[in-house]
DNA sequence: TTGTAAGCGTTATCAC
DNA sequence: GTGATAACGCTTACAA
């Protein structure tokens, strides 16, 4: 900056005024553009961050980026993070909770902008003024979650089911121990079948069970070339495809016979035209979107400590739409 | 670091000495980290960058994260990085020559330790001294590529056919227009094909195409309930999967009548019980620790311009290995 | 409007 | 081994 200054021969608060966007004379800003473009000068961000104490990065913490919803969301915190002018700063932590602590310590050292973390610690409490958006997880009301609308989504699942004909259903769920906001899938389906007085069945699992128990239950269920039920809502599309492909390998009609409805509407290999399943769509666009509006407002106390976008239906094969 | 210093009763040097493992009075260490402690202090990492000059961030620039091809690289890549105590800032591009550009300009900017790419800008020069590693697109000596062994992966696949009993091969590829290293999967395949004098044929699209022209294609070679080739090999498992899919809803029978080899080793949501089709395996994982050994070694000069590390072949469910 | 100088939190140098 | 001091590149009062 000072070879910038003395090059164009102006000050060097001249030099940092233009590239501040800060008024100053044209013929001066004219020579200092020139001045830097031959010298080929680069702002220096730490030394720039240094000063206003404040960077225009920001943390994202996530569990992995294989798992296609977190790499979708992912994608999407990136591209609107760059569309605001931020970085990001990426962090995979594998589910484990000291490995999250870890990253979260690091991001205070880094004095990024704000965090936004999909964790699966049980605890967690972010002491300093620090912006932290969770998301599908609510800790407590100083802490914003972003999650789409479980409950609602449940319900909806349910109400397709209904709708596509089924009077026998089933909820499957597999997942981790750990409480979420997406537990509210299953409580949502289920309420909906109470207040409608659907029959229906539950069969929970945990991550650490493996999917092997779920198909233990199925199994236990099928009688010759029939299952007990002919509307599944799984809790995940992950779930939702594999017990299709579980189903149709045990003889059994999907979707004729038996109609499966996932959650996330996630796409084989991201791609629109391939829905992996009929499944509740998660916006996750729009979630990306608002956990960084959250993050980024300036008076993030009157943030809603709990947001949830709605969650629509998609057809994606495992439903029979055509009897419709 | 002035307040811990004061706490502790030392002076500022010996509390950064603390911080920085070099060697201090044991009695001086321990007072300085109680007070570090009592104080919450925590380095400034900007103020350390800006004096090294330099940061343990590294730059990740890459399509998109939806791609799981892309997201499982970037899944190691990060994996990778962390446990070399790096950090890393992930930048999408959504193959966009400009935003690739600008990201370049920004990780330089950011004084980052170094950028990892892959990237579809047909020309790119990197003038500056700043490490840099091209993932699948060569560009010059000057810029290490690191890449899977297309070539020998594409030969592979026509000798996996040949052992399975295909007769009549074809090769089919979607993608970019851009030149890259992965079109030599489709130059292994036919030279294995040319060496051994088996049959083969070759059907070449772009992105911008669109896969219709690929199904189109097949249609034109599909008589009554038989195709004209009995072993395909496509440059994608994306491309597998929809091929397989086209040819199954034509009424033909993968595998028994057709067999289908892809290429990257994916797995439907990144679970290794699941892979998506038989396929030629990239070791991403590999891909990731060998760009970043080459970016942060010392004497990049030294490293090899183009480093192809060897695909190995996973049956997927499109292939007949049970007459083997 | 422009120039000057102090200071952000570190690290490195050098007497002590 | 320890402690004062300068310097990294930038921003920002404040003085000109």
């Amino acid at each position: 900056m000072k070879d910038v200054a003395r090059e164009a021969g102006v000050a060097l608060g001249t030099v940092s005024k233009v590239f501040n966007n800060i008024p100053v004379g044209e013929s001066y800003r004219l020579r200092v553009e020139q001045a830097a473009e031959k010298l080929g000068y680069q702002v220096n961000s730490y030394a720039r961050s240094l000063k206003a104490d404040k960077s225009n990065i920001v943390a994202l913490i996530i569990p992995d980026t294989i798992n296609p919803y977190f790499s979708l969301l992912t994608n999407y915190i990136s591209k609107e993070l760059a569309e605001r002018g931020y970085r990001m700063l990426l962090a995979t932590t594998k589910c484990d909770p000291d490995t999250e602590s870890k990253y979260i310590q690091m991001a205070k050292q880094d004095k990024v902008a704000g965090i936004i973390a999909l964790t699966y610690k049980p605890t967690l409490t972010i002491t300093e003024p620090l912006p932290f958006v969770s998301i599908d997880r609510y800790y407590s009301s100083a802490i914003p979650c972003v999650t789409s609308d479980n409950f609602g989504g449940g319900e909806l699942a349910a109400r397709k089911l209904e709708e596509l004909g089924c009077s026998k259903l089933l909820f499957l769920r597999i997942g981790s121990s750990v409480k979420g906001e997406t537990d509210k899938r299953g409580l949502g389906f289920e309420a909906y079948c109470r207040q409608n007085k659907i029959p229906y069945t539950t069969f929970l699992a945990n991550d650490e069970d493996g999917p092997e128990v779920i198909f233990d239950f199925l199994r236990s269920h099928i009688t010759g070339n029939t299952l007990d039920f002919d509307g599944i809502f799984c809790n995940t599309d992950k779930l939702a495809f594999m017990t299709n492909k579980f189903l149709k390998e045990n003889g059994l009609r999907v979707p004729e016979d038996i109609q499966i409805i996932g959650y996330d509407g996630l796409n084989f290999f991201g791609d629109v035209t391939m829905p992996c399943c009929s499944s509740i769509v998660q916006p996750v666009e729009e979630i990306a979107k608002t956990a960084i509006s959250i993050l980024l407002s300036e008076d993030r106390a009157s943030s809603p400590s709990l947001t949830c976008l709605p969650a629509g239906y998609r057809p994606g094969g495992t439903t029979r739409e055509d009897i419709n």
